[in-house]
DNA sequence: CCCGCAACATGACAATTGTCAAGTTCGCGC
DNA sequence: GCGCGAACTTGACAATTGTCATGTTGCGGG
């Protein structure tokens, strides 16, 4: 991809898209580019945060390893994301780790520069507030959905949200392989499969990394009923 | 209490403590004082953020309500506790709602303050990322939690959170009532009650709204054991 | 003081989920 | 093309948790 396609998904991003055209263009005059492979590894939990991250193409992976060694993800990010703006500004170790789940282009804004920037027009901070409300919003649906439902209905919300439109059929990609995606949704692998099969009798079919939904509507109802009321099947 | 101590407690707070004194003089200058029943709402999902809360006594929960009806709790907060900065700046709506669980005193400081101070002294900005941050880290915490401990091991951390010392014995009070800790662990009260007389094996004795552990260390053993080895109970 | 209600504990049962094992499919390197 | 390995599926079993029912306790209002 070009360097100015690279500059054009950064500039969209939930970060950048509200910033004055001049701040965007320091911003973007100082970033770092990097790539990285598949399972590389772009920051560890507990390093001490250097640089706000933007997606600029493929996925990236939050997690955080237990005691023990279990890995819980955190969110899984692609192009146009943004992550890390709250810890960066503050110099403090990064709560989560980071890895590239695909190959990927990753841009890196560094700090210093944005605090100076910030020092000038607070206009900066409220834009890295807006970032930070949005993953702070994403993080409380997430604790929502595991309190509240069962694996089944987390499986149909993600289903959900990768859809455009809220009523109808439709067919997507699975964005990621299962077992991320099982990661993300706070189960194993086994249960993701059995959930899926679960989801046949509301309309779903999975083939390959296609899921074919036959309505909207429907699946919608069932992510949203009470966990009891399906006791029939 | 008295005005002035409420003061020292806001003071005290996240959000104020680092701010040079003549910020922390405008905006308590600013604030306005209430005072809630148990029970009472302090504000309602989806309600427009026009303030940031700080707990000057009592107990107050963030919780979702599902469509079904059934509450997800997020946090709960006290004595010193602030929240609601990352919405109030952008007045968009809250993710959440604030219910007082005992009585309480609150401290409101309208958000229009804090945008006027915070254009002439990016400094608040930072207070504020620093407060936002912070909860960030404590939702990403549960997160882990849920998703990689279970509901034994969250009641033994929820425990050892209470325990000021990291070795030998400790009595500690329960803070709120049980229905509220089990719905802050993600559980039904029925699974904490058998959560605790689990955690008798290793040295656990709850009495009334008193939990005595004997062993911090064994405690925390367990709870960072993996789920598995535990099967011999 | 007594009543009644809400919180809490406990047991039985059903549903869900993790674990283990086995088999299938798919993609990739040789 | 072949074969290996990782991802995925499926089944059986055990542990965990939610649900429902029942009983106890403690507290506040009449």
């Amino acid at each position: 991809m070009s360097h100015e396609a690279q500059k054009a998904i950064a500039r969209q991003s939930l970060l950048l898209r509200s910033l004055p055209e001049q701040h965007v263009e320091t911003l973007l005059s100082h970033a770092i580019w990097r790539q990285y492979d598949r399972g590389e590894t772009i920051f560890l939990q507990e390093e001490k945060a250097q640089a706000i991250h933007v997606v600029l193409e493929g996925w990236v992976k939050l997690f955080r390893m237990t005691p023990t060694g279990a890995e819980a993800v955190v969110s899984v990010f692609t192009r146009g994301d943004s992550f890390g703006e709250a810890v960066a500004l503050r110099n403090v170790p990064y709560p989560v780790s980071a890895e590239a789940v695909s190959a990927c282009d990753v841009m890196h804004i560094p700090s210093p520069i944005l605090i100076s920037l910030m020092k000038e027009d607070p206009e900066i901070g409220i834009s890295i507030l807006a970032a930070t409300f949005t993953h702070l919003h994403s993080l409380v649906a997430q604790l929502e959905q595991l309190k509240a439902q069962t694996g089944a209905q987390r499986v149909a919300e993600f289903l959900l949200n990768l859809c455009d439109s809220d009523a109808g059929s439709c067919d997507v990609a699975l964005p990621y392989d299962k077992m991320l995606i099982a990661g993300r949704l706070g189960m194993k692998p086994e249960s993701l499969s059995r959930a899926f099969s679960r989801l046949k009798a509301v309309g779903v079919k999975i083939n390959r990394n296609h899921a074919v939904i036959s309505d909207i509507a429907l699946l919608r109802d069932y992510a949203e009923s009470d966990p009891a009321e399906n006791w029939g099947r």
